[in-house]
DNA sequence: GTAACTGCAAAATATTTGCATCCTT
DNA sequence: AAGGATGCAAATATTTTGCAGTTAC
């Protein structure tokens, strides 16, 4: 894992540090979306609440992470896995929310469909959110 | 419209003032969606934004708006259509947001697709927001 | 050694809460 | 008149910015 860390910080043209490191690996063992605040607590007292913003945000400009949209106030960051560049995304599945764990996750194999658009509507992207009980939180019925 | 502002509020028993009714007035005149910030401007400096925080909070709770979430830190928020009642939306209708004029509008007659989700997978909401060009600025080829 | 990154402090913003006053019903 | 809604002040929380010290290359 820290071969592929470096060379995704490397390809990227970032300096390889150990904050970026660490956030980086958070993502890459998580399989699920990270918000700002599930960084700073899984990270421990490690680094700074500033740190955290300013690694996030030059990961979304790299095209490292993207964000996905919820209904409430948070932002989750998730890897792009595909071979997003600089500025060019290419996050074309649909994120998974369950409402059990909170858990939320990029389905990969699951394309965004095609909207029928009204007359005269072009569409560039489509988000698709997902909302409902995951394959996990299914399995085990026991109620908490 | 007076009416319709006073039947709205009135079914949901809220109080008619003339914070209300200013908040929900932008609402109905507005086709699109409006944030926080567009409504304090919008408004004008007519009240204070600890009302507008607590207006839309109660509007939500009773049905009135739902919120639409946005890839960047924005939360918007639309009319309910629908026959929502209290605690219980019925959103399933898509969002479009217009990269060159910014409005987000619901797109009512546009239900949510099925998406096809891994086996125990199980899906209670799906929230689509396309982004693109809206009817409007797509007539007006002319950029600004 | 130089440029980039980090951490601290502080500024700027955004959101929430308490309470006295005012408005609806 | 009573209960709810508003506005103000202030407490919290969140995000941004500047700068000096540190680290990566």
């Amino acid at each position: 894992m820290e071969a592929q860390i470096n060379s995704i910080l490397k390809r990227n043209s970032l300096s390889v540090t150990s904050g970026r490191k660490k956030i980086l690996e958070l993502f890459l063992e998580n399989n699920a979306a990270l918000s700002h605040g599930d960084i700073e607590k899984k990270a421990g007292e490690k680094f700074d609440r500033v740190t955290v913003y300013r690694t996030l945000q030059s990961f979304v400009e790299k095209g490292i992470i993207h964000s996905i949209p919820t209904a409430d106030n948070s932002i989750l960051y998730a890897l792009c896995k595909d071979n997003c560049s600089e500025g060019h995304h290419h996050d074309n599945h649909i994120h998974f929310i369950c409402s059990k764990c909170g858990d939320t996750t990029c389905l990969e194999n699951i394309s965004t469909p095609m909207i029928k658009l009204p007359d005269n509507f072009v569409a560039t992207k489509v988000e698709v959110v997902v909302n409902g009980i995951c394959k996990n939180c299914q399995k085990k019925k026991a109620p908490m």
